[in-house]
DNA sequence: AATGATTGTTGAACAGTGGTCAATAAGGAG
DNA sequence: CTCCTTATTGACCACTGTTCAACAATCATT
């Protein structure tokens, strides 16, 4: 039985999520095992369940992270200096870009059913929601119902769900998701 | 080693299925075995191999009945004597009460990213697709684009897919895919 | 009726999974 | 130089999809 390794080696949650991000980018979250993360830190997989509890927790951890960058680009948007309608439509294609640019995270996010993963999700979704729901009302000059946004924002997830499962990147996507959200910006305005 | 059960209880595909079928609707693709199915029907599930080659071939198998389905919950429709307008309202909201009434035979048709399953899909999307497109292009007198066609699928789509997530059972929302259709048809027409 | 070929079933085996846990050693504190 | 906490290991469990040699039941032919 071959003991720990010297203290300038030792694991990390950091690091943990770092590779468990790079594998589960490529191969989607049911393609990595936990075994493999080890094996690509070269530590046993035992190691991996002293930092997190759980296969799912540890890929939630990335996912707030992911949430929070949402966030991020979001704001950016409404901090740029635009025209009203022109921001608005940013906005929308923004998410429709990270739905298709962060897949992976994308999948986690708002797909996944596993009811394990499930737990760890509760304010995310919601609070990044929030925050858009109020960015698009304010783009609209308060016109829009909450209703009406919230049919926007499940539009914009069809969009994303869709070419996501067909793998596709967002630069051969552009022209659709443009014309999806003229589409959608039609009956909000 | 027991030898194989006498020809009055042989092991056929349709028996495969149904047991299939009931597993799956219950717990989802992920989380039926073919060990499972074996069990309920009281075979050994190497058994289930002889008739299929794969567990996403089974599965494929029961998928396509569920296209011919959606195909004919949709010719139904048509076949409907109704306002045309009300009658596009109905195919849209048919969409929808179909996803949400079969959520795990709908998570295979349009969601599964598995690759393996995948290989089985060609045309059952697309035919079904082309049957729901051409509906809903005659329902709007010839004036709508393709391109819109293919926005509002996308967003039921998108409504499906996230209340199939959180398991609701299409009665708990049918007030909401209502006003979802509303705002689908108001920049369609 | 006997023989042979075909068809269908079994269960052991394989490589993989997520998860647990006793054993063990490294490093720090006294 | 002890004691204690902390981190790591790898055997182990119960499970997964899939393969396949062994074998029996059935059908076809002589």
């Amino acid at each position: 039985m071959s003991p720990r390794k010297s203290v300038q080696q030792e694991l990390t949650r950091e690091m943990i999520m770092d590779a468990a991000r790079d594998l589960f980018v490529q191969n989607g979250y049911g393609h990595v095992s936990m075994r493999q993360i080890a094996k690509e830190l070269g530590y046993s997989h035992g190691a991996i369940y002293y930092h997190f509890t759980n296969k799912a927790e540890l890929f939630y951890a990335m996912v707030q992270e992911h949430f929070h960058m949402l966030d991020h680009i979001l704001a950016n948007i409404m901090e740029q200096e635009l025209e009203q309608h022109e921001k608005l439509k940013q906005v929308l294609l923004g998410f429709i870009e990270f739905g298709l640019t962060h897949q992976s995270h994308y999948e986690i996010m708002f797909l996944i059913k596993d009811e394990e993963v499930r737990n760890f999700i509760n304010e995310g979704p919601n609070k990044s929601y929030e925050a858009f729901a109020k960015s698009v009302y304010m783009l609209c000059d308060k016109k829009a119902s909450l209703q009406d946004i919230w049919s926007v924002f499940l539009s914009l997830h069809g969009f994303v769900t869709h070419y996501s499962r067909h793998v596709v990147g967002y630069d051969e996507v552009k022209d659709l998701a443009r014309s999806h959200v003229n589409f959608l910006l039609r009956s909000l305005i």
